[in-house]
Formats: structure tokens, C-alpha cells, sequence
DNA sequence: GCGTCGGGCTGATCTGGATCAGTATCTTTC
DNA sequence: GAAAGATACTGATCCAGATCAGCCCGACGC
């Protein structure tokens, strides 16, 4: 039965994997999903996907690979919104609108669905669960946004990194690609110092701290907690907002 | 007909309007979103209407007044992440979740219509589209968290201030609470500190600055744009993810 | 086998905004 | 109408993090 291996599949994506934490997704639902994933595409590192100020952009389902969100500033400058790791929706609000509010850049080689404004919106006529998952999908993406604009407006250069790694990598274990020793991170200094609203040189300076202290390391292109606790403790992460309960809706 | 009346009514309504400017809602959607305007209740300044950390909370729907959400870290410090003006949905996040991940207070006396999960599920399911206009909604607020988030990283404490009180204006423009030439604006030094991530003595130093450039005044309970073009390129104001095309759904 | 380019890393100096320590109104309360 | 809180406002000082300037090293092209 290839309909019955299809929706296995399917079921066992990320994006499905997410969103069925939050309402138990139907076979009908699962299938309305299928859909959405058919037009497979592959983006290689630096070329935006999506262009701020244009219209009619797609939203992408990351299969693999890391995404950065950001705005550019008059100034040259720009700031990191948020990363997107495989399973996350990518590019929501540029369908939902007209016009792109923000550029999306492959940090590495990255696969992934892409998603057409009429594909999404029909997907939600067809099963209004569906978009009670996604509306989910979008409020836990947008409680880290908050957590991240807590980091910048309220906590130190070395507790908003730590903060920062933390939030990372429990988001990473939530996809199968961290444990609680840490994970394997292809971002730059540079990029961090995007994200954190810090220079580059400041950013080294505060990984040397955090690692000095033996609170965790990252070098290579892999972080690695030296003492978790010591870190939830020195950044007051709490991770309340990341975790799933049983599914809401039945 | 009373029926005929109270449609007319909620048609009437902010949140109505305001999602009516994304998806064209029918009769049936309207007599949906009039059950979830049944339980209207008052708060008073400063007590808490949401608290973080705590299960099973509301959400409202604000008729009047001015609230503010935020997030309380370990030393008394604060994060202000969004004011709530008339017409605004507030606290979506505490009821998709089960546990709310921040506060909500009044700013002034507030009016607001109470929703509970159950509403609000039960109406996702019975109208579909509701949903769809809900999670565009909760875009355009995320919209503005990541505006904010910008604030926080990449721009000067006057650049802030004038982008922030900019927006403020452009929101209120939205519900007819303000016009070009400025608005009333309830909020304290303090608040505008907790908000932009400033100490409230600079706040004060900021605002003198801006006066005597000539380019607004925050005094005495209003705020007043006194050279609105001069104001939008200090800060490179974008108003483009505030503004409302017509429908995108039939 | 030599440039060059993108990271990482470091010291020296500068500065925007915090912090401390007040003063001046204006309300509220009793 | 005195006392107690808010809130606005100001000067003096301090410091976290920016900026500037540069070195080191591995990967890449040719």
C-alpha cells in the first residue's frame, strides 16, 4: 500500500514530528501535509532565499541544513533574527503578506519544501487543524523571538551568549541533533555577533570568558557544555516555553 | 432584528476590522467572533491580567485602555516586549500553551473581552478561516516583536526611540487613536526605559534630545511629531509590515 | 609555492549609555 | 495642609562593549 507508506513517511518528518506535540494530526490531515512537501529544492550557502521588500515569495519546511533570518540596516549593519534549524517553517509572515518583511540566508548547503501562498492557504481550508498547528508552529517560534529580544535588551554580552547556546541546543535535541554534552554548530563568530547585537571581536572575547570559566567551549564548529547547570544558572534559562506537552486538540 | 444588529455590531468591533483586513469573514465567522466578545471584564493599573509562569490562563481581546507584556529576569530588571493598544489580541501565547511565558499588565484602566482555550479552539473549528485570520494576526504582532527585536540590537537609543514612537503613532493611526501630527500616549519614562532597553535617565536625555533637534516632543502625556519626515529618515522607518492590503481569501 | 581570503584571535583606545546621587513638581491621601 | 509617592529632570562619574589596528593559520586558487 503506497498511500499507507507515504503518510508513514510523512509522518515521521520534523515538521510533522512538530506539530503533531501540539494537536494529533489526522490521516486526512497528514496527507493535506503531503502536498505541501512536493517540490523539493536545494539552496547552497549565501544565496538568499528570500529577498527582503519583494512580493510573492514562497515559505519553505527546512528538510536539512541551518537558515538565518535577518534585516539590514541603512549603515551596512544588519541583525540576525533568528536561526532556523531542519523541521522549522521558514518565511511564513513573507506569504502571509505581500511583501517580505525580512532576507533568509542559507548558512550551509540546505534542502527544503518549498510552500506557495495558495498550497498553505488551501491546506488550511481543507483541515482547519492544520492551521491551528501551524498558528502553534508560529506562537512557539515567535516565543523565542521574545527570548531573544530579551537577550538584547536586558542581559550581559556573556549571559545572553550563554543564554543563546543554551536555547540552541535544546532546540537541536527537540530534532534528534544535540544531547545535553552540546552540538555541532556551523555558525561563524560573525554570525553570532549578528544574532547577539555584538561586535565579532567581542564575541571571541566572551567565548574565551564563558571558557575560561569552564562553562562550555566552542571551537571547531562545535559547542560543548563544560557544566550545563552552571550555565542554566549563569543565564537563568528556563526552558518552559520550548517544551511540548500532550497534544492539545484531539 | 437583533441579530442583524449584533453582526452589525461586532463587524464593528477593532479586532473584527483589523482581521477583516486579511480574510473576508462572513456571517457565520462574525457570529462566531461575537461568542468569543461574550465575557467582558474590567482591570485596574498595575494588576497583573496574565502571569508568567502560571497554567490555564486567558486570553482578551482589548475594547480600551493601553497594557504592556514583559518578562521578569533574575535582579528585578524587565523587558517591556509589546504595549497592547485597543483592538489588539493579547495573551495567545499563554493559552496555546498551557503554561504563559510572561506578563500582562494594565497600563491604564482597561476594558477587555475575556477568551477562553476552549472558546477559541471550538471556534478554530468551526470556522477555518477564523483561524487563518488569527494566525495572520499573530504574524503581524510577530511583525513587530521582530521590529523591536532591531530596536534592541542594531540601532542608537535615538534611533529607538524615534522608530519606536513612530510605530507607536502608525498603530494607533490603524484604530483611529492618532493622526500625522502625533498622539496620546499614557506611557512613563520608565516604561519607555523598560521597553528599549534603556535606564530610564537616559530615556529623559534622549527625549530632550529629540525635542531640541526639533524632531518630536513627549511632553505632558502626548506625544507630537514635529517634523514627521525628518523622523522617519533619522530612524529609516519602514512601514510596509504595518500596512494592510486588501483581503488575500475570498 | 605563493598570494589571498575568511576565520579566529589579541591589545589599545574610545564612547554611549549605566549608575549614583540628587532636585523639582504634582498627586494622592488622611 | 503635611506627608508620601510618583514622575520628570540634571550633573558627575564609571564601565561594558565598540572600534581600530593588527597577527596567525588553514583552505583555496592558479
Amino acid at each position: 500500500m503506497t498511500v499507507g507508506k507515504t503518510l508513514l513517511a510523512i509522518q515521521d518528518s520534523p515538521l510533522a514530528r512538530k506539530l503533531s506535540t501540539f494537536v494529533r494530526l489526522s490521516d486526512t490531515d497528514l496527507s493535506v501535509m503531503s502536498d505541501l512537501y512536493r517540490r523539493r529544492r536545494n539552496f547552497s550557502v549565501g544565496v538568499d532565499m528570500i529577498h527582503q521588500g519583494q512580493t510573492d515569495q514562497c515559505a519553505y519546511v527546512l528538510a536539512s541544513g541551518w537558515a538565518c533570518s535577518y534585516k539590514i540596516l541603512n549603515g551596512g549593519t544588519r541583525q540576525i533574527v533568528d536561526f532556523q534549524i531542519p523541521g522549522d517553517f521558514l518565511g511564513l509572515r513573507s506569504v502571509l503578506f505581500r511583501t517580505a518583511d525580512h532576507n533568509v540566508e542559507p548558512i550551509t548547503p540546505v534542502q527544503a519544501s518549498e510552500v506557495k501562498q495558495r498550497d498553505l492557504l488551501d491546506a488550511f481550508s481543507r483541515t482547519p487543524r492544520l492551521a491551528t498547528a501551524v498558528l502553534w508552529a508560529a506562537s512557539r517560534d515567535e516565543a523565542m523571538v521574545v527570548e531573544h529580544l530579551v537577550d538584547l535588551g536586558r542581559r550581559s554580552a556573556s549571559e545572553r551568549m550563554a543564554h543563546f547556546l543554551l536555547e540552541l541546543g535544546a532546540r537541536l535535541r527537540l530534532v534528534g541533533l544535540a544531547d545535553k554534552t552540546g552540538f555541532a554548530c556551523p555558525l561563524s563568530q560573525y554570525l553570532l555577533a549578528d544574532a547577539l547585537g555584538l561586535s565579532a571581536v567581542h564575541v571571541n572575547r566572551v567565548l574565551r570568558e564563558l571558557r575560561e570559566e569552564g562553562l562550555l567551549t566552542f571551537q571547531k564548529g562545535k559547542v560543548t557544555f563544560d557544566d550545563y547547570d552552571g550555565l542554566v544558572a549563569f543565564s537563568a534559562f528556563d526552558r518552559t516555553y520550548l517544551d511540548h506537552e500532550g497534544p492539545l486538540l484531539i
